[in-house]
RNA sequence: GGAGAGGUGGCCGAGUGGUCUAAGGCGCACGCCUGGAAAGCGUGUAUCCGUCAAAAGCGGAUCAAGGGUUCGAAUCCCUUUCUCUCCGCCA
């Protein structure tokens, strides 16, 4: 949720940055405008209604206190009158704030000007792209077949045992993805992030924090008989770890970073895209969560764009990163930059990680503050990525380094499978 | 899942209808004292909303959450939730 102040302050410079987001949100905040004025209008009317009763309630005990009961008698009355006033005013301050609340819900967060025009994918711009794309002989395969013909992953006992999306890795496939996650996570420690193990099922108020609720409801698995979700990625517990939390202003920057595996309907997903492990219901990731002073925001994300080109350098996978344009930014995201490796077998690029800075939008749903030494409270900013999404990874190490004598793993790797081959 | 006891400020903890503007202690900050420190003494120390250009000030709200009784609720009633103890179940 963007800060409220801004539209107070300058609602055509608001209007003006959605743009870029194919958003014409000027109906929207014309109306949070107005309703914003009306609310406080109420409040004042409330505050003073209270404070008249409030200093009425005293008199009254005052006189009971020297005997004077009779007198309070008339006092009563009007006491009770105030009391019917200021609960009509609490109500309509109630339905105020809550539609405000709702409207302020619809805006996404305000673009970073240095997000490109544009509306699909198609209109990201490729600010990097590095490593050599392999010149595979003819005959080259997809990962799918790599995976059955040696056995890593069995895609039908998954679909039998569950459903479809749900893939059972075996052998050296189980072994290769527990390798990567332990060097994942071993990179992050040493980039100075926190390993965590949060929970996989949150609650409402996370989901809400973190801005999955209500605008990807159908996005996660739900269990209503508890009202938990299965998380769809480690961001939403291992952010929320700060919701409604005022952090002493030396603490930050925090960095933590959480194996999990994450769980995602994919509703209506269907095609090649989904072939194989190019879109599952069910994956692992590690991710990399920062909270960062607002200032430092924008150099925390450069940070983490290298970071992870760090990683995707050590397992030797050709990649490219992409900002975002205005049409494909995620509702809760200032700017983002999208890692894709290239996957020869395929010929494709694959997004392995997304890495956001959400500057105050989860920090203000969440109430995530920092104290500052001057002055008042701030919200602080948070970001996250992916170091990284494994299937994918999986895709493109296995279609990459196949051989006529097997798969090769990389270096970095060996150490963790304790196999150079598949 | 059953029974019982609880939830008060950063922490501990008092508080059974008006003087709660929440005692007291700890912690923290600043000052005095000191050669320096400790001790001691003094002062301060929550969050949110509104008002204001801003700060101060002022008004309002908040004692787990929500609702109720009352002129008036931390205090009484109801619901929810969480924690602890015992029992049951269990990796």
């Amino acid at each position: 949720m963007i800060d409220i102040q801004q539209i107070r302050e300058d609602s055509q410079e608001v209007i003006a940055r959605y743009r870029i987001r194919n958003f014409d949100a000027s109906d929207l905040v014309n109306r949070i405008k107005t309703l914003d004025a009306r609310r406080r209008q109420i409040q004042q009317e409330l505050d003073n209604t209270l404070a008249e009763a409030n200093a009425k309630a005293r008199q009254i005990g005052e006189l009971f206190k020297t005997g004077k009961g009779n007198e309070a008698q008339a006092l009563k009355s009007q006491s009770a009158e105030l009391k019917k006033k200021s609960k009509q005013l609490q109500e309509e301050l109630d339905a105020a704030a809550n539609e405000l609340q709702e409207l302020m819900t619809n805006l996404p967060m305000l673009p970073h000007p240095s997000v490109p025009a544009g509306n699909t994918e198609a209109d990201n711009l490729v600010v990097r792209e590095e490593g050599e794309q392999p010149r595979l002989a003819d005959g080259a395969k997809p990962h799918w077949e790599l995976a059955s013909e040696h056995g890593l992953i069995d895609f039908a006992a998954g679909t039998k045992v569950t459903g479809a999306g749900f893939p059972i890795y075996t052998g050296k496939g189980a072994a290769l993805q527990r390798a990567l996650i332990a060097f994942f996570l071993d990179e992050a420690g040493k980039a100075g992030y926190t390993e965590v193990q949060p929970p996989l099922l949150v609650n409402a108020a996370s989901a809400y924090g973190t801005g999955q609720l209500p605008d990807k409801d159908g996005q996660m698995y739900r269990i209503p008989e508890d009202d938990l979700y299965l998380i769809p990625t480690s961001e939403v517990p291992v952010t929320n770890i700060f919701r409604d939390t005022i952090l002493e202003e030396d603490v930050l920057p925090v960095k933590y970073t959480a194996y999990s595996v994450c769980f995602r309907r994919e509703a209506g997903s269907y095609g090649k895209d989904v072939r194989g492990l190019n879109r599952l219901h069910q994956f692992d990731k590690v991710e990399i969560v920062q909270v960062v002073h607002p200032e430092k925001s924008y150099a925390a994300l450069d940070e983490m764009v290298e970071y992870v080109a760090g990683l995707l350098q050590k397992l030797d996978l050709p990649f490219r990163v992409a900002r975002l344009c205005g049409g494909d930014l995620g509702f809760a995201a200032a700017l983002t930059y999208d890692m894709e490796v290239y996957s020869a077998g395929q010929k494709r690029w694959l997004e392995v990680s997304s890495i956001s800075n959400f500057e105050t939008y989860q920090a203000q749903r969440m109430k995530l503050r920092f104290r500052r030494a001057e002055g008042k409270n701030q919200l602080a900013h948070t970001l996250n990525g992916s170091a990284l999404a494994l299937p994918r990874v999986m895709a493109a190490l296995l279609e990459n380094n196949q051989t006529p004598d097997g798969i090769k793993i990389p270096r970095v790797l060996h150490k963790y499978t304790g196999f150079e081959y598949i």
